[in-house]
DNA sequence: TTCATAAACAATAATGATTACTATTATTTT
DNA sequence: AAAATAATAGTAATCATTATTGTTTATGAA
């Protein structure tokens, strides 16, 4: 059973007006404005629960640490391989590789996780 | 200047004999069979030296520790969410999404990584 | 073949990210 | 309002990985 928390209501409405991704450390830094004791344990337990209830998304790019994405609709993401930053992609549906997928697997495909990497207008121009 | 070392040889051989994409504890263990007193660091360091010169390929699938490949040819892998395992995936070239992307962004798409998930047979049938 | 140099090593300490523990506090139920 | 229990703050512990250091080994020149 899930107890409300004004925690993880901060938690949770600090992610949702942010569009860069930010990391569980940066989260902690920004709550704290708000809930000077809160500690990064409880940042962490929060993300974790979150993620799990389906209310927002974890990205594991295998580049630093994991970052958090407070919009759930279904979107992809593009890491600059210069400046480290992580941004939003509009691209049409691409399900149609896990089809793909299924033909050269025995097994199910449940899905995928696909990370874009290039660089960024501001990186290419400097 | 790279040098042979034997050990990096051995790490290298370890891999090439390998289709379930060992994670560098694993890599330890067993090259230590041949080099009792090879250490730990020792292995992460030409696990990184390899990838870097692109003789072995790294997995961060966001599911525990790195793993490593020592097929660097292209193919695509699956994670069962299940019991765990990642396998490869033969599939035909999906590099059209990365033109797909390049419409949607303002910058230059380099590539991709795609982790496919869901459940082997093995996993099905219990 | 010896010698000098620098790369690679083993051993170990340190770091960064994340999870676990525990006593206290906040939220919900009775 | 009291009882029950989930969530918290504070902190310790863990896991994966990288850095440091003194020694060994590979390589190329003398």
């Amino acid at each position: 059973m899930i107890k409300h928390s004004r925690q993880r209501e901060c938690i949770k409405k600090f992610l949702a007006n942010r569009y860069d991704h930010p990391t569980a450390e940066t989260v902690y830094l920004n709550v704290r404005k708000e809930f000077p004791n809160i500690s990064l344990g409880t940042v962490y337990r929060n993300l974790s629960l979150l993620t799990k209830l389906g209310e927002i998304r974890k990205l594991s790019t295998g580049m630093g640490p994991d970052r958090f994405d407070g919009n759930i609709s279904p979107h992809y993401h593009i890491l600059c391989t210069k400046c480290g930053n992580v941004m939003d992609l509009e691209i049409e549906n691409i399900d149609h590789i896990n089809t793909l997928a299924n033909s050269g697997f025995d097994g199910e495909i449940e899905g995928h996780v696909t990370y874009f990497f290039g660089k960024c207008r501001d990186c290419l121009e400097k």
